[in-house]
DNA sequence: GGGATTATTCCATTATAGTGGAATAGCTAT
DNA sequence: ATAGCTATTCCACTATAATGGAATAATCCC
């Protein structure tokens, strides 16, 4: 970091941008404002589109593109010039994983917790300053869950939301979660205040479960999962029609939150990586 | 592409710094090449280690690892300073699936093949100039298998990899597979015209399969996935023991090319892509 | 067909990113 | 401690990457 510039973690490119207005930008960090402008936006787009939608030099937005391409990190995606994330991005995800404990092991624990409640469970991450679904496993009931997997959703939407930051002081959570994140989907204004005390409360009983302002008939729970440190590296979850959540509402918290210990357990336990076999 | 100078697709970092010794190397491609690294190894590194082992000055490494690990590509992976593949890279790993067809519909072709056969199913594709497992549904029967998901490894070590060349010239294909692949994991060299000759009969009968090259109890079925056009986009494949392969060759195959062309069927009958639904 | 609109490529300019090398900090083993 | 490593940070220099704008090509709509 240069001095007397103050650029912090997690904040997007356009945040940044704004600090040092005029000034040029890195070819490296415009190519990755392309790649989360390419997924937000989950459809093939034009070098053009690309420029004008995250406001960049056209000639600069094309040479990058091409780059990309290149290496693999987009592809095209039809004979009209679209483009979209490469398959190298997919086998980069996958390296991930092997590597991450977390999305390796829990698995296991989804399909127990669909199994144990019939309801939908998922393990939920922060990525940047937005809440993520990282895996689902649907429970049998067939209704629609409010967010998909892999799409960013503001943080006080969500159960989890309020577990994810429980590590920061209020201060700091207000500073990472964007203002116009309080909006709710039903364009009601959240109080940063109740906000807090969720998560104070979240934090005090390491578990929070509401009904979901995503939708009308559903409720949430969460519990924390641990790696070491005190800070929650992700949640596990059940979302449930509300009707079943107040009927099994014991049974369900207490299998979540064993769930989500046992997994915590693991992973606090097992920091050694099994090496791989070799080629036969 | 700048005049006087040839760079080709799929070119490693290395092989282009070869064309223009001497020359300085662009930030993106040198981040490309950090994260190719930290693939191929499979776990943490320091900077310095990355700089030694990619042939990058060591100033450079340290500012792109910072900025990497600023846009969540990269993550520190423990208190020693090693990062390794970020959490950013699983999201755009997951948004390229949910964009491409074939690893979306892939799975229950896995999961009918290795029901059917009760051995292992892969889909298979090329990454760059190398071949590799995408996805793999384990059979029942829990023997080693020789590569892993997302490993890369040499083209002609493969039967699918005779499919994925197929739509080449043989000049092409010889261009196209670095030399030093042709030789075998038992450091025997397999000849240029034999695995032309190879490519050729698969060509031919959209189909092959032989005892693998990479251990000495599995024989390998491999049959191209198109999409479209004449270029396979992938391959579903069977490992099965060689005696079990033996007795079912007849079933496993036309099994094996039956789901591989309903496969086909299905991507290129439906390019429409189905819009997701919003938050509710 | 042609006139307007939008998308892509080309080009000169200059701020700066990538670089080598030197300085400093951290380890390890005596 | 101290010497001998290795790893990391700092710094000045310049080749060049990012940029704006102009030129060209493609597409759309009367």
């Amino acid at each position: 970091m240069g001095p007397g510039r103050v650029v912090e973690k997690n904040m997007t490119a356009e945040m940044v941008r704004d600090i040092d207005s005029g000034r040029r930008m890195r070819g490296l960090d415009r190519a990755v404002e392309i790649l989360d402008y390419l997924r937000k936006r989950r459809r093939p787009a034009r070098p053009n589109e690309i420029a004008v939608d995250i406001a960049a030099p056209k000639s600069t937005t094309y040479e990058l593109v091409d780059l990309l391409v290149n290496s693999g990190m987009l592809e095209y995606a039809d004979k009209e010039g679209r483009v979209f994330l490469g398959r190298k991005l997919y086998f980069l995800g996958l390296a991930y994983q092997t590597q991450f404990d977390l999305t390796r092991e829990c698995k296991s624990y989804l399909d127990q917790l669909a199994q144990a409640t019939h309801e939908t469970s998922q393990l939920c991450m922060l990525d940047g300053n937005k809440y993520t679904v990282a895996m689902m496993r649907e429970g049998v009931r067939p209704f629609r869950i409010s967010s998909d997997v892999g799409e960013r959703t503001p943080i006080p939407w969500t159960a989890s939301g309020r577990l994810l930051v429980a590590h920061m002081s209020d201060e700091e959570i207000l500073d990472f979660i964007p203002a116009q994140d309080f909006i709710l989907p039903n364009k009601s204004r959240l109080a940063p205040e109740k906000f807090l005390a969720d998560v104070a409360q979240a934090r005090a009983a390491q578990f929070y479960s509401f009904d979901s302002v995503a939708d009308n008939f559903t409720h949430c729970f969460a519990a924390p999962i641990h790696q070491g440190g005190p800070i929650s590296v992700a949640t596990l979850c059940l979302i449930a029609p509300r009707e079943d959540a107040a009927r099994n509402y014991e049974r369900y918290r207490e299998t979540l939150i064993a769930s989500a210990r046992e997994l915590s357990d693991k992973l606090g336990t097992a920091p050694v990586r099994i090496s791989k076999a070799g080629v036969a």
